[in-house]
This record gives C-alpha cells, sequence and structure tokens, in this order.
DNA sequence: CAGTTTCATAACTTCGAGATATATAATGTC
DNA sequence: GACATTATATATCTCGAAGTTATGAAACTG
C-alpha cells in the first residue's frame, strides 16, 4: 500500500490545525481540495482516520500514527526548501579554491576566515599550486576558483581573469634587522646576507632571481629553501636572512610578526595578482559571493597600502 | 521554494541506486519519467543537482543534501505503508474492551496474554463495568467490545450478542474444605459456613442469592465481600468460607491457586457469556482478530470443561 | 430551535506524471 | 579513433488527480 506523502503532509496539518479548514489555510489551499484529499486517503487506506461526527475533529489511532509520518515529510520538505534557499542565495555550497602557496597563506586564508564569520556554511577547500597545475584543475573541473600572480596577456581564451592587485614584491627582513637603519641600501650590503629562497618552481623564485640581477647581486647564498610561508616567517624573524614576498603579503603579516620591507626598489613583475575562473563553467552562488568577497578585500587592503605609503611619505 | 516530497524521494533513489535507469526501476516508474522530474527539479532549483558528463552519475553538493531528505521522505512512505498494512491486517491497532470484574480477571485477562504473545502491536484497553454501563459506552463508542454474561432475549436491537459459553455457576472453596470430602453437600453443612460475596450490584451477587434459595439456604453470613476476583481467591484459599464462582473461573484458576468446586448443583442462570459489540460500528481489524481469538478460545475450553468432566464420571 | 461554523459534494479546468518511441551523449573495446 | 553499447534526454500523447467555485448537509453555539 503505497501513499502519496503529500496526503501524509495534508493529514498533518489537518491534526496540527485541528480542523480541515485550518489546515487548508495553513497549506495555502482551498477547503474542498483538503477535504476530499482526506476522503481519498481514507478510502486508499480502507479505514477512518478521524473519529466521525465529533466535531473538535480528533484522530483516530492510526490516523495519529499516519499524522506522525507526514510531520516527518513536512520536516523534510522544509529542510528541503532551506537548504535551496541557502545555497542559492550563496549561504551555504562549496567553494573550492586553489592559488600560490604563498598568496593563500599569507593573505587568502585570513580573507576566508572573515569570510566564514559572515557565512559559516560555506565549506572552503584551499589547493596550493602554481599557474600550469592550477589553470588544468580549473578546466577539468575540480576546483572552482584560481587566485595567483599572472600576466594578463598570457590568460587563455577559455578562462577569465580579473586583476585584484597589482604584482609588487620586496625584499622582506626581520624588524630590527641592519639594514633596516640605513636609508637607501646598496647592493654590496646586501650581499652580506643569505637569502631564504621559495621553491624553485615557484614564480616568486624567478622573481627573487630577476630582483637580485637588477640590482647587481649576480651570487648570492641560500640559506633556507623548501618552506612554506609559516616556516619563512620564522626564519626570516629569527635570523638575518632576507627573502622576496609580495608586498601585499609582508602588509598584512606586519602586525602579527615581525618582519617588515627593505626601502629597495626591486623592479615590479609584469604579473598582476588576480581570480581567475572557468568561463564555460557558471558560478555556484557561494562561489560568486566569495569571489566578490576577495576582490572586495582587495580593493580594501589596495586603499590600506595606498594610505599607508602616502603616511611614510609624510613621516 | 517549495518541493514536491515525491521529487525528493526520486532523488534520493537516483542516488541511492547509482543512475536514472536504476533509480527508476527502483520505483516502478520507466526512465524518461524520472528523467524528466529530475530536469524539472533541477530547473525549479536553479542548480544542477549532478555533475555534468560524468557516467557513474554523482550528485552536486546540493543533490547529495536535498537527497537526504528525499531518503527521509521515503522512510516515512514506507513507514506508512507499514503501518496501515498492520493495521489492516490487525497486527496493531486497539482494542477497547470491557466485562464483569470476575470474568476479565478469572479468564479474559489470561488469554488476552496469551493473544498478544501473537500481537504483540495490539494494545488492549480493558474496563470493568456490569450491563448498563458496559452499554453504555458500547453505544457512545467508548470500549469496541464486551463480554459479560447476559440473557440472550434481553440483548437490545443495536447490539450484537454472540454467546461463547453457557452460564454455570459453582459453590467455590478451598481444596482441602471439609466440604469436599462428602459425596453429597447438604443445606444444613452448608450453612455452617460463612460467606464471601461478590459487590452487591453485580448479576453474580444476584446468581449468589438465587444459589442459595434453591438449595434452602435461607440466611446466611458474609464474612467478606467487596473485593475484586485476587482478594476473594486470597481469603478463599485461605479459609473455609464459600463463595459462588462462574465455572469457568474455577476451572482457569485451579492449576494456580488451591480452590475448587463442590458437587453440589445450585440451579443455572438463565444468562450465557457471550460477545456484545455494537451493530453500526464497524470493527476495526485488530478488533475482529481479538474477538475471534477469544471466541476461539472459549470453544477451547469448552471442550476441556467437557472432558474433565467426562474424565470426573468414570473416576 | 435558529444562527454560525465546519465539513462534504458537485462540476469543471488545468497541470503534471505516466507511457512509448526515438534521438543524443557518454563509455568501453578493438 | 571508430564502433558498439549503454545511459540519458526529448517529443508527443493520455489520463488522472488536484485545484478551483458554488452549494448542500451536519454539528456545535447560545
Amino acid at each position: 500500500m503505497k501513499l502519496d506523502p503529500r496526503h501524509l503532509e495534508i493529514l498533518a496539518a489537518i491534526v496540527d490545525h485541528g480542523g480541515l479548514t485550518e489546515g487548508a489555510e495553513a497549506l495555502g489551499k482551498s477547503q474542498p481540495s483538503v477535504s476530499r484529499t482526506l476522503s481519498q486517503l481514507e478510502t486508499r487506506v480502507g479505514a477512518p482516520l478521524f473519529q466521525p461526527g465529533r466535531r473538535p475533529l480528533q484522530p483516530t489511532e492510526l490516523g495519529a500514527m499516519l499524522a506522525d509520518q507526514g510531520r516527518a515529510v513536512l520536516k523534510a520538505s522544509r529542510a528541503s526548501s532551506d537548504i535551496v534557499d541557502r545555497y542559492l542565495t550563496g549561504h551555504a555550497g562549496l567553494v573550492r579554491v586553489g592559488g600560490t602557496p604563498i598568496f593563500m597563506d599569507g593573505v587568502i586564508s585570513a580573507m576566508i576566515a572573515m569570510f566564514q564569520q559572515q557565512m559559516p556554511d560555506v565549506r572552503v577547500d584551499q589547493s596550493y599550486g602554481y599557474a600550469a597545475e592550477l589553470t588544468g584543475k580549473l578546466r577539468n573541473g575540480t576546483i572552482d576558483m584560481v587566485i595567483l600572480p599572472l600576466q594578463q596577456e598570457t590568460v587563455p581564451e577559455d578562462l577569465a581573469f580579473q586583476p585584484i592587485l597589482p604584482g609588487l614584491n620586496v625584499i622582506a627582513c626581520r624588524t630590527g634587522h641592519p639594514l633596516t637603519r640605513k636609508k637607501l641600501v646598496t647592493p654590496d650590503e646586501i650581499a652580506r646576507y643569505s637569502w631564504i629562497a621559495p621553491p624553485a618552481d615557484s614564480p616568486l623564485y624567478q622573481d627573487l632571481r630577476r630582483a637580485l640581477t637588477n640590482i647587481g647581486a649576480e651570487d648570492f647564498r641560500i640559506s633556507f629553501s623548501g618552506g612554506s610561508l609559516a616556516s619563512v616567517i620564522e626564519v626570516l624573524s629569527g635570523s638575518d636572512s632576507l627573502t622576496v614576498l609580495p608586498y601585499s603579503v609582508v602588509f598584512m603579516m606586519r602586525e602579527k610578526v615581525a618582519i617588515t620591507a627593505l626601502s629597495l626598489e626591486i623592479g615590479h613583475p609584469d604579473r598582476a595578482l588576480g581570480v581567475l575562473v572557468a568561463r564555460a563553467r557558471d558560478e555556484i552562488p557561494a562561489l560568486r559571493r566569495f569571489r566578490s568577497f576577495v576582490v572586495a578585500q582587495f580593493e580594501s587592503l589596495s586603499r590600506r597600502i595606498a594610505k599607508q605609503q602616502s603616511d611614510r611619505l609624510w613621516r
């Protein structure tokens, strides 16, 4: 005996609201419709579901049990509506975001924390990689969005790139480092210190090489390499070693850890940090929200960086 | 966003059976029907519920969550079918049975225990009373069935009476009572012992009076009255008092407690024990089952009584 | 025993779920 | 990489059921 779950819902509504009229109203249906559904259900079941004749309509034993099941259906129904609503408004869902390790650890993860204050039910899956792997994952749908520095001209046709911050690298060191006392740092002075190198396959490593070439420091000693940001920061703040980091990372971290940037131009890479998504794939609402949030956060970050730099000029 | 619970069921079936075809089969529907329902659901929701293109069909985050709700609906649906089936076959339900105290305690309650061995989910509500109240409750639907001794001619039109045992009362006493040693008991001998009287408004009390009148014992001492069967039995088996009980009660109890019946005819009341139900009201399946069970039990009891009596004749 | 409320019935319309037949897409195989 | 196979989507039709309004019949109210 297969019963229509909607009929069970209706039965539950009648029982819970104490009458056909009230039940119909609660369900947004007409009273005759509900009445007929009930009588159909009763013929179907082959037994009365309500005490006959009694005016404050009272369910039979069987009616009460089926109404219990109807309540379960109603609950699942409501839960479904809720799930869908939360999904469509971007309050729930899964966002798989990839990016270069330093940026993810240094900037994005803090933004994720802020985002999840507002959207606690959006789950974020983070993964690390560089341009080649990340675009691959983007194309095969393994991740939804990538944050990485890229030359705008090299962006493939099938991907959309939205720049959010100009590429700006700096030489970073611990606060109180001997070089921070100098107003102008010369290449010779820099050459005295050893370097913390990012992984050899990272764009940042290329940046480091180019920066050193630019300032004329041909050979340099590497004292530590292969670490992710947490290790780099530890070594950096506990030694006199130098490294190259995106300025945004130094800026974000400067209040939490004792690192700073040297006043030495090392030449901008011709890349811009940006958000990359697949054109074909349309974003789920949570992703759209997250992307907007990240973009807005970077705008705010830009402004704060600009303000800090003009403040420093006046000092 | 209101979703049809049936659609959620279908979604759950697809997810659980790993495909449209399998899901359709499990639901007993055609594949196109299920396919269209799914695509409708997706347009309704406004988001894909399955990963596009993947062959071992895999739900999206949202699809999986909605499928969970669908499973809940499916569960309620199955539970409902189960409830109805059990109800219709009389394996579940509520039976409200009333009767005269002595019969209920002495005979029926043991039958209820046996019945519930087979039908553990049939709930039995027992209530006590005499003819007037019981027929009243039967008429207003407070109880479903009554077991009581009645003159067949006095049965009202709107009630149906099914006799199950001829009325036969006996004088009961403890086993080993002095009177049990006599082959023939005279009224004089009886007059020496005091009586345990049933409640004054009970038919059994009338029977007691008539019996004593019949055997010529005009005045008699009452040593205990007002007790229900458990008390009566206690007093009876712990003293030399006598009482009048239906033979069926003595027969049922004789192996558990030390009571027996005297070999003295006291004249049959012109009543028969039977089952009374309201004609208008149609019985729920559990009641029908219970009634049949009780009737069958009494048939068996009749046979056992007859057998015991013929055995005694030969002794 | 009115008046009011609540439920049942009637007649009709519309929408959707079911079916079969068939096209299209994905997957496995040689 | 082409082909066979299986799985899913689409087209078209039919029928049932759920919705509507209008109205009749009970059952509580005072």
